[in-house]
DNA sequence: GCGCATTGTCGAAGCGCTTCGACGATCGTC
DNA sequence: GACGATCGTCGAAGCGCTTCGACAATGCGC
């Protein structure tokens, strides 16, 4: 492993001048950084990481804090892992990954050990004790998710309130009068997850507005709980016309394969649309219509953020991503005067 | 951030004593002990992790080289990221995530910045670059996955041999003479993966030892990969009695609604046997019964692997582990002289 | 020409810890 | 009592880097 004291003796000046080199933090004649770069290229010179923390109080890593319950949709997880770490690498910083059910100790020892810059926080509760954590280490931190009431932190979310109105309006406009829901299971909801209530608040919302008539069901997770939701969603709603999946894709697997074992035709009996959906809903057995959930917009986002703050260049924000529209043909009007869900 | 010499101060001892306390490397009076881990609780002293990688050369971080590839399945993949971070905790080791598509260049930074101590391996590949890397680093290493012809690696894997025999095994003794196969992917198949020449050698020496009749299809990814790989199969092998799903669920669950579409009982009309399941086999419309893929197992075994060259306490090993049997009731005898499938 | 600002480079200090070498006290054996 | 081993603790060096303060040379404006 070669150090700086090799770079600087092979290109004939000091470690400062090499360590100016590097990071651009002081002028180096054309002619002096060229003779620097070509030593480090025929040493092949890293720095060492240790050093560079302790006397740069830089470490050139974020904390993913990415818990993992027992109910958590894996796929969708590690979507949003690697999207954080390929974020993170476009600006050459490393991810370790904290995903042990006790996120806060692997937070606080790793910031207490300055073993990080910032941490990225994903998989946020309304009550979540990361607030407090970070907010008192000072800690540089982005969420993924907001958390209510929280306006002295980075967070990045889809406008999930939005998305709820515009699902109510797309539908409306197509001229359904009875919306059901789907929504994601049950587990989560009595988890109060935020970004539930932020989307049932504007899905409310907008119904009212227009005089839609809705229900929703929180089903069991996975295919049969999608099934048996659907079930209860036609005894709720007998007139229901459209469907609004909430939720991921084992449970809207599940639905779709009841309404297909029920003859329905999507969208000639039913028009279906998948908001938020973090999975690819084009390839489904029936491609669905959908709000798609921004996943990677997110989680570059929170990357910047994080990094904004680490570099003091930033302050706190909050940023909802508006809603967007995939149309694969799972809406249309309803059939006139038919009850045909 | 309390320091080391604040925690010295505080214990009334100079600032190596409270190393050696720490470390155990030297012989410490109890009184002295005590008063240092008092003084430790009370300032909530955690170590500079920089000034540790400098100082000793341990940095407590492992890589985990883990690439996720267009076609990877992601669910699976969550499940080994999070077992070794699991795995990892119990050392007090962190994980730095590389999950890149170069993940040469990912191993090299950050051996190459003294950032870690070791490396755990998945995704090996035939022909994998990483083991002429890694072993050009010297650089602790641990595989999840057997490349062929190596033997100077640590390597845990499930023998996936015999559990391509043991499945054969099980079906014929159950009276099952045509056994048909619905496998990986084909774009894995394509890109000569290991685990499953493996497994196909070990199901097809077996085959021809008890003169079993057998058919492979190589799906297409995806519920209609599966649909598809069934129907070949019944045309390849038009008295299949018994299917063996090597591959993940998605595929698996468009064979099964195909079998279910086509009226076939399991196991009244079909033996179903899901090989090396990663997935949980008892969570499908139709229980299956399973060998097991020992996924944590694995991963607890790597890291172990890892952090014994680290500690330069064993030496390089291949393990394979003995596949297990999960009963589900998935498996009969077939019918008499009938052509069910 | 003089003074100030900029460019370019240097040596030294120090980040927080580990570990080496040393020393004093105590104990056990001859 | 003398010697060697062990226990217990210390101060110093140094790991590889960043950055401070300083200095010399050069360029520009008055």
């Amino acid at each position: 492993m070669a150090t700086i004291t090799d770079v600087a003796q092979a290109a004939g000046v000091s470690i400062s001048t090499v360590s100016y080199a590097l990071s651009g933090k002081r002028s180096i004649a054309a002619s002096t950084r060229q003779r620097i770069m070509r030593a480090i290229d025929e040493l092949e010179y890293e720095p060492n990481a240790g050093a560079r923390m302790l006397a740069g109080a830089r470490t050139n890593i974020l904390a993913l804090s990415a818990p993992l319950g027992p109910d958590g949709h894996l796929p969708t997880h590690m979507r949003f892992v690697t999207s954080v770490v390929e974020a993170a690498r476009a600006h050459d910083y490393d991810v370790l990954l904290l995903a042990t059910d006790d996120e806060v100790s692997g937070i606080r020892r790793a910031a207490s050990r300055s073993l990080i810059d910032g941490v990225v926080i994903m998989g946020v509760a309304t009550v979540d004790e990361r607030v407090p954590l970070v907010r008192r280490l000072g800690l540089p931190s982005a969420f993924i998710g907001v958390p209510p009431g929280i306006d002295d932190m980075s967070c990045i979310d889809l406008d999930f309130d939005r998305a709820g109105r515009d699902a109510v309006a797309m539908l409306a406009d197509a001229g359904h009068a009875a919306i059901g829901v789907i929504g994601h299971p049950h587990s989560y909801v009595d988890r109060d997850t935020n970004f539930i209530r932020r989307f049932t608040h504007g899905f409310d919302e907008e119904c009212r507005a227009r005089g839609v008539r809705t229900a929703t069901q929180w089903p069991e997770i996975g295919r049969s709980g999608g099934q048996q939701a659907y079930d209860l969603l036609r005894e709720q709603l007998p007139d229901m016309t459209a469907l609004v999946f909430h939720c991921n894709e084992p449970i809207v697997e599940g639905a779709l394969r009841r309404i297909s074992e029920l003859g329905l035709s999507i969208p000639g009996d039913l028009s279906v649309l998948a908001a938020c959906a973090s999975y690819a809903a084009d390839e489904l057995e029936t491609p669905l219509s959908a709000i798609p959930l921004p996943l990677d917009e997110m989680c570059h986002s929170a990357v910047e953020n994080a990094l904004a703050l680490v570099d003091a260049l930033g302050h706190p924000k909050v940023t909802l991503i508006a809603p967007t529209y995939l149309d694969r043909g799972s809406i249309a009007a309803p059939k006139p005067a038919a009850h045909p869900a």
